[in-house]
DNA sequence: CATGAATGAGCTTTCATTCAT
DNA sequence: CATGAATGAAAGCTCATTCAT
């Protein structure tokens, strides 16, 4: 009887994963219903018992799998000593999570940007909250002059076109080597970009 | 008598400019046929006539736009005393080039990387093409210490990413503004980032 | 519970049905697949739930049907005393056959051939089938003495030819007739024409 | 100046013969108008200059044929002395007429029944044309107790089915026979069937 | 007369979504 | 809750036919 609750997390569960699965296969629009169905294991039908529609779906992966994201990255840049390591502990964080589900990876590089002309909402605010956590780090190392001054929500941007860059020339490249190895160089890389100019 | 060849290029470009029009609107995918056909003023099948199927239109765009990008771009950098200063008018180039055309920047931004996936070649040529023009700036200033030394391809990759992150969110942003204004941004950011560490 | 088997023969077989009536009523190409589907009472997509396209419809009638024929022929042949019965056998059953649906014979007669070019082997196949049947009564015969010989596959395809022609006819006919009548007909023509030469 | 109807008999000529190419490669179905253009060397609305439509095209061309085979074959059957070589004669003229032009055959084999859907009158008048000269020859041939009795109408019915039948064949084989090699045995074949009983 | 670029109706097929069981 | 057969709207593409030159 308190199986309900429990089976219910765990299909929904699965079809999100079934639908990671197949989105990462073919990309979202190349994706039928019955194969994120056939992926989980459930009838087609099913699907509709938990998401409104195909949108839903992406739309539920892009959230979900940021609500992870930022659970995991609060405790992993909370014992940074100053805004400067926090930035360098958010540029592996960010890698090493992609990093870590090529498939989940391919679904971000490859369908959020994309997505904004269809889910709308849902894409910006994924992005935006992205963005506004960057800045907050960012606007905390200005304080300090550790940070070079400007617009934080535009460094922060640029910050992130360096990351998503990377990781999606990882998730197209036919090589085969860890998007954690990218980490010192993309590290080195922003926080270089960050650094205020020398007094001179 | 010479309506044939300027009739057939106008109509060319009346589709090219259509597609444009149509998928910065709604994404390649969410276009139909028809609505390029409306917005060229032509019958559907007059398409046909100039490209083989809706793919090829994007494809069309795709390199005929990195053709006018690269034509326009050599001039404009050769005119450069060394390679930081190429690289600045790269940056320039790259988003004025962008800035100049919101519907044109929108199907870059929003459908060349998506493509990737169902353009395969021809998306990844043109990407490519231009990563290898950067990486090559960047090995002259790093010859001359000008530059962090590093792999070329992989510093162009994050360049890339910080002028692509810009140029999106100035297509997808509501608020009014112009792209040329991120160029000193843009300029500083790169320049630092590629900054040889001081010799300490 | 028992329905899905069941149903799903019934539907299938109505759109074998279906198809059937609106190919008899304007032939293969004029037929629409949505004039397949409202005859048959379903949806259009439902015909491909059971069909993977337009083609596979009319080879399975023709398949499907050769079946039924040489399931009830077998019979009616077995009964046959020597070769001359068998084969006069054969006429009726070729006529009376066809003689019974009148839109069955249309599809036949006026499809089959034509198909030759687009089905490639299926009716290739069909055709075979009925003459090497028939080439085998006729060697029987001729090693008995009882029929002319010669290449049995060619007096087979001439016998076809007589029959085939009968069943055209009227299916092209406005008059009303029935196939059957011509069966006496039929049996002496083909009787006589495969008679040995009188040892004159 | 006494050029142009010479000039638009020529190339109504060769569209004609541009449209027998392309229908026997193809059949009649799958050939464009612009097939045809091609193989005449014409563009493709000079077509319409010469003919209504596609369908019109078809019809033309069983109608002149049928009248080329007709004024051939009068020569042909106005030699013999009786019905009986008439006959004889018929099949050989049939087979040979055939025989000559592959492509032409091919056309007749394959779209000649298949379009009395769509042809309507024009095949049903060709064929009958045939056939109301076949059965005059056996109706002769019944007055001097030479052929059997019957019908004339269906004799002449199952006499066009044996020769069409080898027609057909000879088409669709991919052996390399000639079609001429048929008449002896079409000869005797229908030469039997047409025998009267033996007074017996 | 001849051309061939342009048209747009019409076709097959796909697939997100529904709903009877 | 779960199923999956059924639906039917929608879309890309073809090609017979027209007509301005």
């Amino acid at each position: 009887m308190p199986r309900t609750p429990r089976a219910q997390t765990d299909k929904r569960q699965r079809i999100l994963q079934g639908a990671i699965e197949a989105f990462s296969d073919q990309g979202f629009h190349r994706t039928r219903v019955s194969d994120v169905a056939r992926a989980a294991g459930v009838a087609d039908g099913t699907i509709y018992l938990y998401f409104r529609n195909k949108d839903e779906l992406l739309a539920t992966i892009f959230e979900t799998t940021l609500d992870r994201f930022w659970q995991r990255g609060e405790e992993h840049l909370a014992s940074a000593e100053d805004p400067v390591e926090e930035m360098q502990r958010l540029v592996s964080l960010h890698l090493r999570f992609l990093g870590e589900d090529r498939r989940l990876a391919s679904v971000f590089q490859v369908d959020l940007r994309h997505s904004v002309t269809f889910l709308g909402e849902v894409s910006r605010r994924v992005l935006r909250r992205y963005l506004e956590r960057v800045a907050e780090i960012i606007e905390r190392g200005q304080v300090l002059g550790r940070f070079v001054p400007g617009d934080s929500m535009q460094l922060a941007g640029m910050v992130f076109g360096v990351l998503d860059s990377l990781a999606t020339t990882w998730v197209l490249s036919r090589r085969n080597y860890r998007l954690e190895s990218q980490i010192p160089l993309a590290q080195s890389f922003v926080g270089r970009a960050l650094l205020p100019e020398p007094a001179a």
